[in-house]
DNA sequence: AGCACGCCGACT
DNA sequence: GTCGGCGTGCTC
């Protein structure tokens, strides 16, 4: 716009020969490098960069920022390499990182980590060679240990081995000594390898030579080829070419390529087919093709019933006026059609949705729906896809080659050019939070910042929604509509609760079933109809006990009972995954009577068994799902009706539609409500009500039993009632009583060490620098988590509750962190660390 | 997070 | 006396 004042600009700044660069480690500061000639216009904000970082090592960062100042303290490295000529990481997600790091407390290279998929983030790999003077025949000049001979021996058979791998070949933790010592001794050398991950798949194809791309050509060529005599398999060849090429009439199919593959499989000899290539009468290359394909016709989008048009329209209302909008859509009422008819009108309107999905469901029906409808425009995004496939989703978004993503809560971090809308499917599902490597972020809530970043619109949806969104939506800030009516008028199902402890009195159970449940059961095995039961605890039993002394078998590294596992006849810690045979005997008293208590999926199935041996059963949890295709199995054999009882944890509340399942049954309720935190109720009323959700579609009404100890408690009235609207507003009532979330924000603050003392006296310091500066109802005492040491570090916590509205929450966050820091930096509390996560789950 | 350096116990 | 474990500090 202004050209004299830009040129100046130019001039003055010149070249700008400095980056801040950020690298994917969890790291605070940008690093400064230089930014040699020939890349002066190449490395631009947002392109990622290969650069020196520590001693011997390549990483990949992200330019975030040019300038022209020159570091005083040290001198800058220079930048390797720019990796791309159009930025990996546009504006928006620049912005994004750094909201997710704020409101997280996490750093943006732990971000970057989270968002980069592996094959973007090259980093040098260290690997080992012989030294080219090195000569095994001769008696070396320094003795050899038995470790460095075996190293020596093997890159005697192979050319190098990466550093990584030795401590396979060489039984020791940290092989760096041993390479070391043997560089000094002139035996191996060492040289980097960049690893760049990505390959683009290729096919290889034959065409005709553009020469004889004619008919009259081709005509001469046969001639020729036949008059040879010894030709014969080379003509086979060309005829089967013609016939895939399946030419009409005229010329211009005979430039058609075919793959080389099929080719063969279809008979051509390979010599003949290398001869005609080599003649330059046939063209052999590669291309390079997408991973991904929609084979097939496209459907249009299914119709909407009367109740979901309403529906769609009352969005599209909504969203007109508030960035955001609340969908409580009853399990059944048909969400996914209205998800299809907005994602349409936002790719007709020239923009990019995206579907969030949790993790389970994307290995189900919903996919396949999408896709009948969208075809190419779709994109997968998936954890268990390859990298290589990751990186082709990531580079077709910013390419606008796909314009719709269906995916788990990291597709937030792709790089859309042109959001228009945001779905979070399932919104109250607790998946969608991170915890595991930080950041510690909420897909739903980074959805929404998304969204917002790219002026588009989020669509927030459950059958039974977060009290965190239902309050939002309550008080205005969100637009709300609810859809009541089940699709095609299927009824919900009656829910009931089984008395245990008046059957228990009388004597009327039947193992871990009460009359109720087993009656029902009896009833829908004889109508070859089909049952869900569900229990949320896996393997046989929570715990062991010793019968006499009550002593309970407990993990060696962390403060938790062993979970019994009948199936592998173990006792395993589901927290470091420490497991150990079924001890025989009580180890405090020797007495070798030891009971299961508690209930988990393995023993239901044994009792099913037992009780309907004719009955095909199966069970679904984390141990029968762990290999890859195991789960998909599973569901499909259920939904074919080859299984007639399904066994399971959480995973068979998720989204599936069975349109013969007219019973469930939970075993224990008491166990969702007895959960010590303050998520409990919300998470029993949504787990309870989805899982009744699952019996009884179409034509059948379903039934429900829950078993209880306590029929009165008032969420399962709640539940079984179907009073939804009641179990809101009993529940915000209680969260605004105690102050927990919606009406304040929480913070956990977690501190670890070694060293049980140290940690405490750490955290209480803590704690107690927090109280005094941000106030004692904001801040808890130090406390003794539930589980107070894992892995053989004791964990301490303390609590923060800022209110939403009359306090900086941000200048809250920024003290808690710079506390924290100054903390570890303690001399006292050398190897401290301090784990932060905001809204926990 | 890696990776190097430096300090300390348990083996030849 | 060294080897190998582990704690500590740094990376432009």
């Amino acid at each position: 716009m202004m050209e004299s004042s830009e040129s100046l600009f130019d001039l003055e700044q010149d070249e700008l020969p400095f980056a801040e660069v950020l690298v994917p480690l969890p790291l605070e500061q940008y690093f400064t490098y230089r930014v040699p000639r020939q890349f002066t216009d190449l490395a631009q904000v947002g392109c990622r960069v290969l650069v020196p970082f520590g001693r011997q090592k390549v990483q990949t960062g992200i330019v975030i920022q040019r300038h022209s100042k020159n570091p005083s303290v040290y001198e800058a490295k220079a930048i390797m390499d720019v990796l791309e000529e159009r930025p990996s990481i546009n504006a928006h997600q620049l912005s994004l990182f750094s909201w997710i790091a704020n409101y997280y407390l996490c750093t943006e290279g732990e971000v970057l980590q989270a968002a980069l998929p592996s094959g973007l983030k090259i980093h040098s790999e260290i690997n080992v060679q012989l030294h080219p003077y090195y000569d095994a025949d001769k008696e070396p000049e320094y003795p050899l240990t038995a470790h460095e001979q075996l190293l020596l021996d093997h890159l005697q058979q192979h050319d190098f081995i990466p550093f990584s791998e030795i401590s396979k070949l060489i039984p020791l933790k940290d092989p760096s000594a041993l390479v070391r010592s043997l560089v000094k001794k002139e035996a191996i050398l060492l040289f980097e390898k960049l690893k760049d991950k990505f390959s683009p798949k290729t096919v290889r194809k034959i065409s005709l030579h553009p020469d004889y791309q004619q008919k009259e050509k081709l005509q001469a060529l046969f001639a020729q080829l036949e008059s040879k005599g010894n030709s014969q398999k080379q003509v086979e060849v060309l005829l089967l070419l013609l016939q895939l090429q399946s030419l009409d009439n005229d010329d211009i199919g005979l430039a058609k390529a075919v793959h080389k593959s099929e080719l063969i499989n279809k008979g051509a000899s390979a010599s003949a087919l290398k001869t005609l290539v080599k003649n330059g009468i046939l063209h052999d290359f590669q291309e390079t093709i997408a991973r991904f394909q929609f084979r097939g016709e496209t459907k249009s989008l299914p119709p909407l019933s009367k109740e979901q048009e309403q529906a769609k329209e009352a969005i599209i209302t909504a969203l007109s006026e508030k960035e955001v909008c609340l969908l409580q859509g009853v399990t059944g009422s048909g969400k996914t059609e209205i998800y299809m008819h907005l994602i349409e009108e936002t790719i007709y309107n020239g923009h990019q949705a995206l579907l969030l999905v949790p993790e389970i469901a994307l290995t189900t029906q919903i996919v396949s729906r999408l896709q009948q409808v969208f075809g190419d425009k779709l994109g997968v995004y998936h954890s268990r896809f390859s990298d290589n496939e990751r990186v082709e989703v990531w580079q077709k978004v910013q390419n606008d080659a796909l314009q719709v993503v269906v995916g788990v809560r990291s597709s937030v971090f792709l790089p859309f050019e042109n959001l228009g809308l945001v779905i979070v499917d399932e919104e109250h599902e607790s998946s969608y939070k991170q915890f595991d490597p930080s950041p510690r972020y909420h897909a739903r809530d980074v959805a929404v910042v998304l969204a917002h970043l790219h002026q588009a619109k989020t669509l927030v949806a459950s059958a039974t929604p977060s009290l965190e969104s239902f309050y939002l939506a309550q008080e205005g800030k969100w637009g709300y509509v609810l859809l009541e009516k089940r699709f095609a008028d299927a009824q919900m199902p009656d829910i009931l609760l089984a008395d245990m402890k008046k059957a228990k009195k009388r004597r009327e159970m039947v193992q871990d079933f009460t009359p109720e449940l087993l009656t029902q059961l009896r009833y829908v095995v004889e109508q070859k109809e089909q049952a869900i039961l569900f229990q949320n605890r896996r393997g046989y039993a929570p715990f062991l006990q010793c019968d006499i002394c009550a002593h309970v078998p407990r993990c060696k590294n962390c403060d938790v009972s062993l979970t019994y596992h009948q199936f592998s006849e173990e006792v395993r810690c589901h927290y470091c995954g420490y497991k150990e045979p079924v001890p025989a005997s009580c180890e405090a008293c020797g007495n070798s009577q030891l009971i299961t208590v508690g209930l988990g999926t393995e023993k239901i199935e044994e009792e099913v068994v037992q009780l309907f041996p004719a009955t095909k059963v199966q069970r679904m949890d984390l141990d029968t799902t762990r290999s890859k295709h195991s789960y998909q199995e599973i569901i499909d054999d259920f939904s074919q009706q080859k299984t007639q009882i399904l066994i399971g944890t959480q995973m068979v509340t998720k989204g599936l539609d069975f349109d013969q399942v007219t019973l469930v049954g939970v075993l224990d309720a008491d166990g969702l409500l007895r959960f010590p935190d303050f998520r409990a109720s919300e998470r029993s009323f949504q787990t309870l009500t989805q899982v009744s959700g699952r019996a009884g579609r179409k034509e059948k009404k379903g039934v429900v039993i829950i078993q209880t100890r306590d029929v009165q408690h008032p969420i399962l009235q709640m539940v079984i009632h179907y009073q939804w609207r009641e179990f809101y507003q009993y529940e915000l009532n209680e969260r605004r009583l105690f102050r927990f979330p919606p009406f304040v924000r929480l913070i956990t603050i977690t501190l670890r060490h070694r060293d049980k003392s140290s940690v405490k006296q750490a955290a209480s310091q803590l704690a107690r620098h927090l109280r005094s500066n941000l106030g004692e109802n904001r801040v808890s005492e130090a406390h003794e988590p539930l589980i107070s040491r894992i892995k053989n570090r004791f964990l301490m916590e303390i609590t923060v509750k800022f209110e939403r509205t009359g306090f900086n929450v941000q200048q809250g966050k920024a003290f808690i962190k710079q506390s924290g820091k100054s903390l570890m930096e303690n001399k006292n509390f050398t190897g401290l660390e301090i784990l932060y996560d905001v809204d926990p789950y």
